[in-house]
DNA sequence: GCCGTTTTCGGCCCGACTGTTTTCAGTCG
């Protein structure tokens, strides 16, 4: 069982124990320990063996025993039980804004309401205004969450999905009797959330396919329909391998979609009279003849075009104009700012996030904590700040191959002035512009708030521009445009946040950004080492916006990188302007 | 459930916001 999985489990406990209505400080307490686990760089297996997992701050008596016995058995009873006594339908209905414990447990206790299809027509049937603590409002915000949480379920996020295919795939290549193996679909396309896991496989017969599956561990729920296989992933996720004798280019670009792109695709075919049956016979006479993909695309008078830019937003019109540009790729990748630590809320050192990036090949880092007004965050008092300057002024005497940056991840404030003073914000090497607060300001108001601070010169970068977090909150109520219209006209960096609960700027505006000259910078926004790890996802945003290594200022070298975020500061400019 | 000691019990982060109240509870970041 690896650490994301005990990690989960413990969040889970703790918020069945809220549901029980036990102490908020016992539930904190595997809250706490899941985020612990979570952070480990060693092998909880090990660390379990040898006992030092009671050294661990906020593993006791009690939870390292519990560790043990899910480490060994894969089992615990004592979160069996749990669920026993809590509806599942609980845990569900914590992920509706405006919805936590305390009322959950009311609903259930007083309505006797065990699942998210029975508050829902509660609401309908106006029951839940007459709950204690309850009123108009509190219904009508409840019936809006139900409707999100019906539009987003089903989905994972693209990392998570990512991280099981890539297992699946990997186990599957190494099969004998499997000759190859190819990932399709949404996620083949990288989409930011997706519904499954769909693979192709070739192979004599799909049998020999569904033995290799049955060996691994976490794929439950398998059978075989003819030559497809279904089965479930240990998040729940379905996945569906269609098992052939060869998997075939037509095959490969019919089902990675999308189905606007092949709706394109045959269109401009038709016009062209090439045929274009792609799921039929491919020997037939309907199907185009070729032997790969890029092939296929050259048939139709076109260059091959990246799986993920296939999403018929007009990329066909591109590639045939001859202005599709090599893609950004992580290895293009020299250097990562929006980085926390121990400093705020991150849970790794500024030395071991350091050491980090530099195992990862990074040339440079850029550090940057919450500021002053992030109480809840630790944010840096200017104390605090020359602090954390003076260990990285030691740090960068001691640490050689990296250049380590200083910078601030800044609140802006609501009325868009920066929660630091100018000769502050000056000390930093980049400061990145966020807002953390008062979400639900009306769009002109958060509009104007953002373009206030681009405006500030000591600003280099607007992070995470939406707020959004992917299936469970959506972003703040903002006109992207205009924003993204000043930080051209600025020279301001927007960030595509790699964050996979965030991937924010959206790929779907990356083109804009683009068409407005603005520079995004992929970062991690890492709150522990393993954070940096996140990066690809950022880069997989970029290249479906179409974005090139030229639009990503962190492609740039450490001395070339810093010249551009002292660029994007040079410009002053006085609110009022605008 | 953890922690630390002024050790075996009492405290555990906190401020803003919202909606419900008419002084506060719940949620969120």
């Amino acid at each position: 069982m690896d650490k994301r999985e005990i990690s989960r489990i413990l969040e889970e406990i703790g918020l069945l124990l809220e549901l029980k209505g036990e102490s908020p400080f016992k539930s904190n307490a595997y809250y706490n320990a899941a985020r612990t686990i979570e952070t480990l760089t060693e092998d909880v297996g090990e660390l379990v063996a040898s006992g030092r997992i009671r050294e661990l701050k906020g593993i006791g008596q009690a939870l390292a025993e519990k560790l043990a016995e899910l480490v060994g058995t894969g089992r615990l009873a004592y979160y069996e039980d749990l669920k026993q006594a809590v509806p599942p339908g609980l845990v569900e209905m914590t992920a509706i804004p405006g919805l936590g414990p305390k009322k959950i447990t009311a609903i259930w206790n007083q309505l006797g309401i065990t699942t998210v299809g029975e508050l829902e027509y509660a609401c309908i049937e106006n029951r839940l205004v007459s709950l204690p603590g309850f009123g108009q409002k509190t219904q009508d915000k409840i019936r809006q969450g139900i409707l999100q949480l019906k539009k987003r379920r089903g989905f994972h996020l693209c990392a998570t999905a990512i991280r099981e295919a890539e297992q699946i795939v990997a186990a599957l290549r190494q099969s004998v009797g499997i000759k190859r193996v190819e990932l399709v679909g949404d996620l083949r396309r990288r989409m930011e959330i997706v519904r499954s896991i769909n693979i192709l496989a070739a192979a004599d017969r799909p049998q020999v396919v569904l033995e290799a599956l049955r060996s691994m561990e976490g794929l439950v729920e398998l059978a075989v329909a003819g030559t497809t296989i279904t089965g479930r992933a240990s998040v729940g996720l379905p996945v569906t391998l269609a098992v052939s004798q060869a998997v075939t280019p037509h095959a490969l670009l019919a089902t990675t979609g999308s189905e606007e792109h092949l709706n394109a695709l045959s269109a401009r075919a038709a016009q062209l009279r090439v045929p274009w049956n792609l799921t039929g016979d491919p020997d037939g006479k309907c199907a185009p003849s070729a032997d790969s993909e890029e092939a296929l695309y050259a048939q139709v008078g076109l260059p091959f075009i990246e799986p993920e830019l296939r999403e018929g937003l007009g990329e066909i019109d591109v590639a045939e104009e001859g202005r599709l540009r090599p893609l950004v790729e992580h290895g293009q990748i020299q250097g990562i700012f929006h980085n926390h630590t121990t400093y705020s809320d991150g849970s790794a050192s500024l030395d071991e996030m350091v050491v980090a990036a530099k195992a990862l090949g990074y040339r440079y880092i850029g550090i940057s904590d919450h500021s002053q007004s992030a109480f809840y965050a630790n944010g840096l008092k200017e104390d605090r700040i020359r602090e954390q300057h003076a260990a990285i002024d030691a740090l960068r005497r001691r640490a050689s191959g990296i250049a380590i940056f200083k910078g601030i991840e800044a609140d802006i404030l609501p009325d868009g002035a920066m929660d630091y003073p100018d000769d502050v914000l000056a000390r930093f090497d980049f400061v990145i512009g966020s807002v953390h607060s008062r979400f639900n300001l009306p769009e002109e108001e958060q509009t104007e708030r953002v373009l206030r601070a681009l405006a500030n010169p000591h600003v280099t970068m607007l992070g995470h521009p939406t707020g959004r977090l992917l299936l469970s909150r959506e972003g703040y109520r903002i006109d992207m445009k205009r924003v993204l219209d000043a930080a051209g006209q600025y020279g301001k960096i927007v960030e595509i946040n790699a964050n996979p609960h965030r991937l924010d700027l959206d790929w779907r505006l990356c083109r804009y950004a683009k068409a407005q000259g603005v520079k995004v910078s992929i970062n991690p926004d890492a709150h522990a080492t393993d954070g940096l790890e996140d990066v690809p996802f950022g880069v997989h945003v970029a290249r479906k916006g179409g974005l090139e290594a030229s639009d990503v200022v962190n492609t740039l070298g450490p001395d070339e990188v810093l010249r551009a975020l002292k660029g994007s500061r040079s410009v002053t400019r006085d609110a009022s302007e605008m």
